[in-house]
DNA sequence: TGCCCCTGATTGTCTGACAACCAGACAAGG
DNA sequence: CCTTGTCTGGTTGTCAGACAATCAGGGGCA
């Protein structure tokens, strides 16, 4: 039985995490370490630490001499994510397809099951969410890793963007189709499905 | 005129950095915090933030009370660090192709240039410089990041195999073709010798 | 209006301390 | 002999407090 006590540091991370994820931080606003060492009542090295696991999430930038902040995300930014992200997923359609992933229909389930007027960040949250499923079923640690200091900074950039789903019901459908061709395949399908929802969706 | 300062904490970094890739630090052997700190001159914040960025960047571990560790790279690791450094590549190279990458043949001319005898770290780093320069001439901030990511612990991994690379001259040879390929085209051509280069070579 | 200086706020790093955790050693009990 | 309990020493995790360095903004003066 394996225990995972969370440390001071983690558990501030988190919850600064949270609140980044939750669009309730403009971009630009500062982040002083010594009023998060005040709000949350520890340490200004505690923050220090935690501000720093953030900024290399891509989550925070910071600057020499400069509160931390949350960075704007362009939709060239966007752009470039998604440069990346394409060929990940591609390698997820690979590994993937001709598997049902639980994870992620549990995932979906859960955007499914989101009330109508759920935060867009929690729409964002289970969405992302049910794409690191899938990745994480390739089975590859690295990919893993990498794709998740993608979707951080993708999320951020969602957070913002409200415009890209306007039909909750028409999102499930997408992506319930979507985990469908990837479990059944045939491979070209699932990977021709991949890029097309990347193309037109996120 | 822009200035770069260096924080102590990016200097310690990157002094630990240098003696990690160098191969000096055996993997498993403890970095403890107060050795470091009495080491280097400096507090033991100070060394705690260093060793986060190392960790955050692969080239450390760290566990909960413990203290951080070089990780030994396995083959099985280098295999699935080349699983997703493939596609990246490959990005690099359709975006590349076409184009002499000054930077890369600078590169290769250090690792050409290096003495018979130079130590086999210094081979590694230039010839991962080399292939940092490509990705970085791609001109997407997102694939640098993602490949520093993985450079960084390929490199710790090649570091450890000495016998891949025997014949400096055949090195720089295979290298410099796979230059010229990237820098005249065509693409599908590149795109293929990317793909045999790294099937063979990393 | 532009420049310089001062002030206040903040970051970067330090010293020193203590709590918590861990490994190893040793003693006691069954 | 094996298991459990306790102690010791070393280290990490976090804290409080301090000071140097940096920066932005405001005010004063030419």
């Amino acid at each position: 039985m394996i225990l995972k006590p969370v440390s001071t540091v983690e558990a501030l991370a988190e919850a600064l995490r949270t609140r980044v994820l939750s669009g309730e931080i403009p971009a630009g606003t500062p982040l002083t370490e010594q009023e998060l060492s005040a709000l949350y009542g520890v340490a200004r090295p505690t923050v220090r630490e935690a501000l720093a696991a953030l900024v290399h999430e891509g989550l925070l930038r910071r600057e020499r001499n400069r509160s931390a902040y949350v960075p704007e995300v362009t939709t060239a930014d966007l752009d470039d994510l998604m440069y990346v992200r394409r060929p990940l997923e591609d390698l997820m359609a690979v590994a993937v397809t001709g598997n049902r992933v639980l994870a992620a229909e549990a995932a979906l389930d859960r955007l499914a099951g989101l009330d109508a007027a759920a935060p867009w960040a929690d729409v964002v949250a289970c969405h992302m969410a049910m794409h690191a499923a899938l990745i994480e079923a390739a089975g590859s640690p690295r990919l893993v890793r990498l794709y998740a200091a993608l979707a951080a900074e993708t999320r951020l950039g969602l957070v913002r963007l409200r415009d890209v789903y306007d039909d909750r019901e028409e999102l499930v459908a997408e992506h319930r189709a979507l985990l469908d061709v990837i479990a059944k395949g045939p491979l070209e399908a699932a990977r021709r499905a991949v890029r097309d929802h990347l193309n037109w969706r996120t």
